[in-house]
DNA sequence: GTCTATAACCGGATAGAC
DNA sequence: GTCTATCCGGTTATAGAC
C-alpha cells in the first residue's frame, strides 16, 4: 500500500518535469500538468499544495542532477586533462538527451536567483578537487597558468551554449535543417576538447 | 501634432522592454508596463492592439539590435585577428550594460524559434565575410584550419555564457560577492582574447 | 489621445461528494 | 486518494466618456 499514491506523485512530478521544462514556471499550466499526467488540477494540489512548490520540487531534482553529473565527473578524474576530455564527453551526450534543460536552469535562476544560494547549502558545488588538479599540474609545468574559473566556465560555456542557441546557430545554417545542427552537435565533442587542450597543455599534438 | 503620440510611443516602447527583458513574456504584465511608462493599461491597447503584438515589436527591435552590432564589427574587420579582438572586446562591453538581454533573446527564441525565420528572411545574418577572413588567412597558414561555425559559436558562447550563468558563477564563488562577479567579468575580455588566439594562430606570444 | 470603468476570460486554489 | 463543481483573484482586452 503506499503504491497507488506513489506511483501518482511520480507520475505528476515526470508530467510536471515536461511541462515546466517547456513551458518555464510562468509558462505553464496547472491544467496542462494535469492533462500530461492523465488526473485532473484538484490532485495535483492535494499531492503539492501549490504550483510553486511543485515547481520548486522539481527544479531542485532538476539542478541536483545536473550538478550531480559534474561532481561525479570532477570525483573520478584524476588528472585535469582526463577531466576534461571525459566531462566534455559526457556532458554534451548528457544535454543532447535533454535539450531543454540547460535553458531551463538558467532561465529559471536568474528569474530567481535566491534558489541557488537553498541548494548549495546542503549540497555544494565542490570545486576544490579542481583547483588542486590545476595547482599541481601548473607547478609541474603541465598546463599553462590560467584561473580555474575562467576555464571552469569555458568549459561550460563550450559545451552548453550549442544548445541554448540552438535556434540562433540554426539561423547560421542556411536552409532549416535539423540534420545539419545534429552534425553540428556531433562534432562538437572532439572540437571543444581539441580547443581546450590545445590552449592549456605544454606540446599539444602539432604538426 | 504627432508629437505627443510618438513620444507616448516611445515611452511605452522603452517601458516594455525594460519588463519583457526582466519578466520575460508570460511573466509579464500588462499593468507594469503601463505604470513604467506612466500610463495607463488601455492606452497600451491603443497604440498595440495586444501584448503579443507589443511583445513582438519590442522582442524584434532588440535582437536586430544585438545582430547589428556583430554584423558592424564584421564588417570592419580585415583579418580574423581583428575580428576576433574587436568583437569580443567590444560586445563583453555591450552585454555588460545590458546584462539580462541575452537570456531574455536566448529563452523566447527558444519558446518560440519561428520569430528567427521571419528576422533572417529581411536582414540575413551574412557569414560570408567571416568565412572569406578565414579562408584567405588558413590559406596562408596565419592560422589552423578549424571549421569557421564552431569558432563563431565558440566565441560567442565565451562572451555570452557568463552573463546567462551568473548565479551559477556566482555559486561557484564562495561568498555571494558582487564586486567578485565584476572582476571576473572584466577579466573576461583579455582571458577570452588570449583563450581563442593561443588555439587559432600559429606562433602565439609565448615565453 | 487619454482616461475610468467594466467586460470577458483564465488559472490557481478549495469544498465536498464518493 | 480521486473526482466534479465552484470560487475568486488577477489579467487581457474593450466600451465609452472626455
Amino acid at each position: 500500500m503506499g503504491n497507488t499514491n506513489e506511483n501518482t506523485e511520480l507520475k505528476i512530478i515526470e508530467a510536471a518535469r515536461k511541462v515546466f521544462i517547456l513551458k518555464g514556471m510562468d509558462g505553464a499550466r496547472m491544467q496542462e500538468i494535469a492533462d500530461e499526467a492523465g488526473i485532473n488540477k484538484a490532485l495535483l494540489h492535494y499531492y503539492f499544495r501549490s504550483k510553486t512548490k511543485l515547481f520548486d520540487r522539481v527544479f531542485l531534482e532538476l539542478f541536483s542532477e545536473v550538478v550531480a553529473v559534474i561532481n561525479a565527473e570532477v570525483e573520478k578524474a584524476s588528472t585535469l586533462e582526463q577531466l576534461i576530455e571525459s566531462l566534455v564527453s559526457n556532458y554534451i551526450q548528457l544535454i543532447s538527451e535533454k535539450p531543454f534543460v540547460p535553458d531551463f536552469v538558467l532561465h529559471e535562476l536568474n528569474r530567481n536567483p535566491e534558489m541557488i544560494i537553498e541548494y548549495i547549502q546542503h549540497k555544494g558545488l565542490d570545486l576544490n578537487k579542481v583547483f588542486r588538479l590545476f595547482q599541481d599540474e601548473t607547478l609541474n609545468h603541465v598546463t599553462y597558468p590560467i584561473s580555474p574559473v575562467h576555464l571552469i566556465v569555458d568549459v561550460l560555456a563550450l559545451c552548453v551554449f550549442p544548445f541554448v542557441a540552438k535556434p540562433i546557430i540554426k539561423g547560421f545554417m542556411l536552409e532549416d535543417d535539423e540534420l545539419k545542427y545534429k552534425k553540428f552537435i556531433a562534432e562538437r565533442v572532439s572540437h571543444v576538447t581539441g580547443f581546450i587542450k590545445s590552449t592549456l597543455f605544454i606540446n599539444p599534438q602539432q604538426s
